[in-house]
This record gives structure tokens, sequence and C-alpha cells, in this order.
RNA sequence: GGUUCCUUGGCCGAGUGGCUAGGCAGCGGUCUGCAAAACCGUGUACGGCGGUUCGACUCCGCCAGGAACCUCCA
């Protein structure tokens, strides 16, 4: 199999992926915050880590995959002394105990990417269980002289730490720039300069989320959560650490930083970063608005939606882009997608009808080649895809005659397909199909077949018609093919 | 304002210094009672202006338009 190659934030350029120990990959992502439903654009990283994780594994690679729960300290507004707590502040909304919120968020979070086929991870830590790993790492950072405490909270020392190492070397801005085009706010008394986050902030008295420490009764800043977590259970040193692009400064840049003012040695060694979904142009955001929830993707309940698309249609609509190009939304875009994963499906279950010939006329071996170099190389889906579309002409000649395949090809071919459609893309059949397991509607719909068989014989077309038309109008779509009439519901 | 990036045919979306991306839609044909599906064939392209080069959509510069980040964000 062809050597992985993945683009690296930090060097900006593709590398050969050699993971830290033979054979074991250490996988880091940063996981939702849970305060409101999933929308579109959260499901890009957790698909585009998905594919990740499964190609990881196809190639034979045990993966410890890592993906957090944003459940505490993470400020709604990063104006000091007026910062709300997200999952606080939809508590009070909504009248529940902050934990409610995060677990009913939590929940529709699981189900969601449940019906995206998204692999669970080996391991989902929740910030709030890990508020003793950080402050131990607070405390660290304060040892190696990287932080300061003012008024019971802690702060980084931004201007201290870039003295010593490279403040910005992940997102390429360099402290200067950062210092002349910082906003200055008010309520920021407490810190040095502006530009210094917060790794323990001081509860106010009506904040609920809080925990002891010896700096005060508050909690962690939420760059800090992944730092602890993520070598907790991963290591001081892992392989790679992922995320989407909008969060490569200030949190990944911040992690960074307190990673190594802490330990002096930087843990990451593959930044990846997905980009953003787009709609109109712009990037969807809950905080712009522009946002479609997956439930409402999935039920088609969201205004400008034409239709529902079904998780699978999504998960399709978005490995047919690369991860690192922006995706814009349209029902346009969407539909299509509908279409071509429908023949993508439908030639796979050809796939399975084939029957063999002597010899091959068509080349397995290279449609293989071509698609494993493409998923190699930083994980060109959409490369990928368009050669299994090449396979799919290739399946479809063979069905009609006019393309042959030796038993041996066969067995390869269908196999490939399971383990590139299937396991590596993540793609699942959806709906029932003629040959499917309810046996009622099946034999319903052979009672019906047969009937309008019999119309045909006869040159009935009207009867034929109705039979067909109305059918279709409850959802089952008949297809004369010349080996006989084949059935599906849509 | 700073940093980074993008601009591909009707739509989406890859990629490359010279060789068909792919999907959807369209058109012509085969098949069919009709339709659908399938198969065969087929058109349309690289924002603008310069430069480098034997040759640029691909490299460089300028211009125009757009985006992301610089504050929470997947």
């Amino acid at each position: 199999m062809s050597q992985l190659y993945i683009y690296n934030t930090l060097s900006r350029k593709k590398e050969a992926f050699e993971p830290l120990v033979e054979g074991r990959v250490g996988l880091y992502v940063c996981g939702p915050t849970v305060y409101s439903n999933s929308h579109l654009g959260h499901a890009r990283p957790f698909i585009t880590f998905d594919l990740l994780y499964r190609y990881l594994t196809f190639l034979g690679n045990k993966v410890r995959y890592v993906r957090n729960i944003t459940d505490v300290g993470h400020l709604e507004d990063e104006v000091e002394g007026v910062g709300e707590d997200r999952i606080a502040k939809k508590a009070r909304l909504e009248q529940l105990e902050p934990m409610e919120v995060v677990q009913k968020y939590m929940n529709t979070f699981h189900r969601n990417m449940d019906d995206l086929n998204v692999t669970p991870p080996s391991i989902e830590p929740r910030a709030s269980g890990h508020i003793i790993e950080q402050i131990q790492v607070i405390e660290g950072i304060l040892k190696n002289g990287y932080a300061y405490e003012a008024n019971g909270s802690v702060y980084f020392d931004v201007e201290k730490y870039n003295n010593d190492y490279k403040y910005g070397k992940l997102s390429g801005r360099n402290l200067d720039d950062i210092k002349t085009n910082t906003r200055k706010l008010d309520g920021q008394d407490e810190k040095k300069n502006s530009f210094d986050f917060a790794l323990w902030k001081k509860a106010a008295p009506e904040h609920i989320m809080r925990w002891p420490s010896r700096w005060s009764d508050g909690f962690p800043g939420w760059h800090l959560e992944c730092s602890a977590m993520s070598t907790k259970y991963l290591g001081e040193q892992f392989d790679i650490h992922g995320g989407g692009m909008d969060l490569t400064f200030p949190h990944h840049e911040c992690e960074i930083a307190q990673n190594t003012a802490c330990r002096g040695t930087e843990s990451v060694r593959y930044w990846m970063h997905n980009n953003m979904i787009t709609i109109n142009g712009q990037k969807m955001a809950r905080s712009l608005g522009n946002f479609i929830t997956l439930d409402e993707l999935f039920t088609g309940t969201h205004e400008i939606l034409e239709q529902s698309y079904s998780p699978m249609t999504i998960r399709f609509f978005i490995l047919q882009a690369h991860y690192r190009s922006t995706i814009d939304f349209s029902n346009e875009a969407l539909q299509a997608s509908e279409k071509g994963l429908e023949r993508l499906m439908s030639a796979l279950k050809t796939l399975g009808e084939l029957v063999a010939s002597e010899a091959s006329t068509v080349d397995i071996a290279s449609l293989k080649e071509k698609c494993f170099a493409a998923l190699s190389d930083d994980l060109n889906s959409p490369i990928a895809i368009a050669h299994l579309f090449d396979g799919v002409k290739m399946i479809n000649s063979i069905k009609a005659g006019t393309e042959k395949i030796s038993a041996a090809d066969l067995e390869d071919l269908k196999e490939f397909y399971k383990a590139v459609v299937f396991d590596v893309l993540g793609l699942k059949e959806e709906g029932e199909t003629g040959s499917g397991n309810n046996e009622v509607l099946g034999g319903a719909v052979e009672l019906l077949i047969n009937l309008r068989k019999d119309a045909k014989a006869n040159k009935d077309w009207g009867t034929a018609d109705k039979i067909r038309d109305e059918l279709n109008a409850i959802g089952i779509e008949l297809k004369d093919t010349k080996d006989g009439v084949e059935w599906s519901v849509k």
C-alpha cells in the first residue's frame, strides 16, 4: 500500500506520515461544545477525521482516537469580566442544570454522529471531568514562570513565552503583529497584555460551574482542556491533532504554548485542519445565525431546504470535496450528491449480481492502485470517489456485456468496493431494497408486479402504467430490465 | 488595517508546466409498448492584464472580486 502523506499545518507542506510507534497512531480531535444542536458545519471535522481514523485503521494501524466534549470553561465572550460560560448561559435561559444542558446536547450530538456513521472515538473525555489535570498543567506553567496570578485568576504570559519560544508558529503570526492588531478592550486590567489568555478564571458569585483551587473558586480556560486531556490519554508526544481551521488561532496556538511552557517540549507532530462549510459564500456558524442543524437537514424542516437529505447524502457531499477546501452549501449541490450516491450504491448492488467470465477485459489492479494513491495523498477523497465512479462504469459495462471479468478479478473487485465504500469512506446502505428483509412488503409488491406482468401481456398499458405510477407515488420504484422487473423503495 | 487563502465549463468540485478528473444537469443514439435505469457517443473551462517559458489553467507580478483568521467559532 502506498505511503500516506498528510498536510501538516505546522510546516504548510504535505509530509510522509510516520507514526511515533510503528503500527500505532495517537489521534486527538477537538470535539464539540455541547450547548446547542449540531449544525452542518460541525459535521465536517468529524466526518473528515472519521475518514482519517478509518483509513489509518484500514492501513493496519491500531489507532487511539481521543475526541473531547467541551462542557465547561468556554467563554461566550472574551471580554473579561463580562464573559459568561456558554453552558451556564444556556442553562439560565432554559432553566436547566448546566449538566442537564450538557447531557441533552451531547445526546443529540451522539445521535447525529451515529446517523452519519461516524465511528465513536476510543476515548471521549469531558473537560469537567479533568479539572485536576488542568490545574496540574497550570501549576507546571506557573512553576516555569510563564504564567502569573492576578486577583484569583491565572493568565498565560505570552510575551515572556515568546522570548524563549516562538508564539505563533502554527498560525504563522508573530507577536509584534498581534500586538499592533489586538483591540484594546475594557475590563482587562488584570492582564499584563491584552493577548494574554486565561488559564484559570475566578468565578463571579452567580457563576454556577465552579471548582476550588488555591487561586480561587473558578474554572479553567478553554484552551487548557485539550492540553491536559491529550497528554493524559496520548502521552507527552503524540502523532496527530485535528480540528477545524477556525481553531488554529488562538485555540491550537495556545495549546502548543501551554504544553511547551509546561514541559519544554511540543506534543503534536502533525496538525491537521479541515476547511469550513459555507453558505452563500460565507462560513456557516452558530454566531452568524446562518446555520442549518443536522436534524433539520435530515427532516427537511429548514426554510431554505427544498427537500430532506439523508445522513449518507450529507456524508457523501462532504467527502466529494477535499477536506482542506471550503464547500458551499446549496440544494443543487446536495441533490447532485444524492443522485451520485444513488448511482454508486446501485452499482454496488449490481456488482453482487455479476457473472464471471473466462478472462477479464478490465483492469482492476490499476483501479485499486489509483484509488488508494488518492486516499494516501492527504486523504483526497474526491479523487478516490472519481475512480470509484470509473469502476461504476466498469461494473455497468460488465453487466451490459460490453466488458468481461474473470472470477478472481470479480472477487477482488467486490472486496475492494466493500473496503473502500463501507470501511474507509464509511458509507452505508439506507432504506429498504427489493431484496430487503421486509417479507410482507416484498410479497405484496411481487403480487402487484405479477398483476402488471399479466396486464402487459394483454397489452393493457393503462393498468400496467397505473400499477407502476401508483407504486411510485407511495415510494416504490419499478424498473423493467431485460432480466425481469426490479423494484426498490426510494 | 495585519496575516493567510481562494477565483475552473449550466451547477458542484479535483488536478497538472505539454497527456480525458469525477458527479449532477444538457444533447444525440441503443434498448423499451411508454417511462425509468443501463449502455454508447458528445459540447461547454480554467477572473482580468502583463511577464518567465519552445509551451501556462498550472510558475512570477499587478489588478479586480470573494473568504478565513486577527474575539467565541468545527
